[in-house]
DNA sequence: CTGCTGAATATGTATAGACATATTTTCAAA
DNA sequence: TTTGAAAATATGTCTATACATATTCAGCAG
């Protein structure tokens, strides 16, 4: 009866769960474990090495595996991408470049998308162009900056922050909702080696929420 | 010259974005990788697998391996403990039972989340006791539902929903902000194989809000 | 007691070989 | 042409073995 990683996954999520391995106590080592369950170390490996990552272990080279003291469970969220959550939708994706305007190394752009022809959300951004020179070449109008940018300026690491504001003026004009409505607003920001490649406030409309799975 | 399967990694990571491997195409399949780059087939699997669950390539049995067309990329969160927040913030935790209502198998509650004294977050639940029937004598004057469940009622899975909503009566009493305030609302759900074992709606201060990296 | 050095050790990773499994493809039967 | 069964094949996984690497720990010098 050979067992697979994930067996032993889940026999070790239950040792957990149930308290025979305790918060914060040390777990046997890959070589008992494995000589225990009739498997090989490499098996044992990969589903301590699992459950690491969902935040269960702690596994550090010479000291051992030990639970987690509070498990935080984890959630994996893709990165929004406007066009693709319309379309997901199934609903005809917009694109409108509202102003652009270049200070020196910056270019400022605002634009909103559209789905089904009904503003969907409204986008202020800076690219900077010190970090990507080809951008001031690129024609905003016909793709949208978040297209260009994903298709010419790979990134290496990026913040989000999601975030409630109450809508002001400029959101209410193209929007198209009332005063102080409540929407949720996404500030990212993406950087290469050389710096901060842009920086993108997205203000959705208004009922706009993030689901997420654990 | 034997190379770890970090290296791999970037160097597939490289033909992807430098479009030798233009998204939506075959990559070559891992044994020929693997010879190309003079490493065993399980390294170039481990490197591609941590890419597919990146979202870099997508993978299946016999059909082999693609580019995505969108290489969505993710960002993992924590789900967030209130408590540790606070405490991670270098403030005082407390605690406040607000309200308890038991209605047939369903128990209702109603608590606030403090930080050095100020209202942090407040919390509308509902507990399903059929599902976990040790709540009922569980007293939640002491612990919070929160880090009750979290010990006794391990859940499979749950989901999270953010959203952005105007402060109403409930949240205007209890957080002390003003009428039509902005403030993120947090839901989640989790489930045992069961059914659901809670669901709750927890509206944040004003100010508060999600950050993630990629 | 303090600080340094080297031994001990648990996890991290690489490899070759084998078999498992999910799909696609092929090809024959209806 | 359609259907269905069988062959082919890329990825998924397991095993045994070996070596690498990060820490811990013990013991010695000061």
């Amino acid at each position: 009866m050979s067992q697979g990683w994930q067996d032993i996954q889940a026999e070790a999520l239950r040792r957990i769960q149930a308290r025979e391995w305790p918060p914060g106590a040390q777990i046997p080592k890959e070589e008992a474990l494995a000589k225990e369950l009739g498997v090989a170390r490499a098996t044992v490996n990969r589903a301590l090495r699992a459950l690491a990552e969902d935040g269960w272990l702690e596994r550090r080279r010479r000291a051992g595996t030990r639970v987690a003291l509070s498990p935080q469970r984890r959630a994996q969220m893709s990165v929004p991408i406007v066009r693709q959550e319309v379309e997901d939708a199934g609903k005809t994706y917009d694109y409108k470049l509202l102003h652009e305007d270049q200070r020196g190394p910056e270019l400022w752009l605002h634009a909103l998308h559209l789905a089904d022809g009904r503003p969907y959300a409204l986008e202020d951004r800076v690219i900077h162009l010190d970090v990507v020179p080809q951008a001031a070449e690129a024609d905003f109008t016909e793709v949208s900056a978040n297209e260009w940018l994903v298709q010419n300026a790979p990134f290496e690491r990026g913040t989000l922050e999601y975030s409630a504001e109450a809508a002001g003026s400029f959101e209410r004009t193209y929007l198209a909702c009332p005063p102080d409505m409540p929407l949720m607003i996404l500030t990212r920001e993406t950087f290469a080696e050389a710096g901060q490649i842009t920086r993108v406030r997205t203000a959705f409309a208004p009922g706009r929420s993030l689901k997420l799975n654990i």
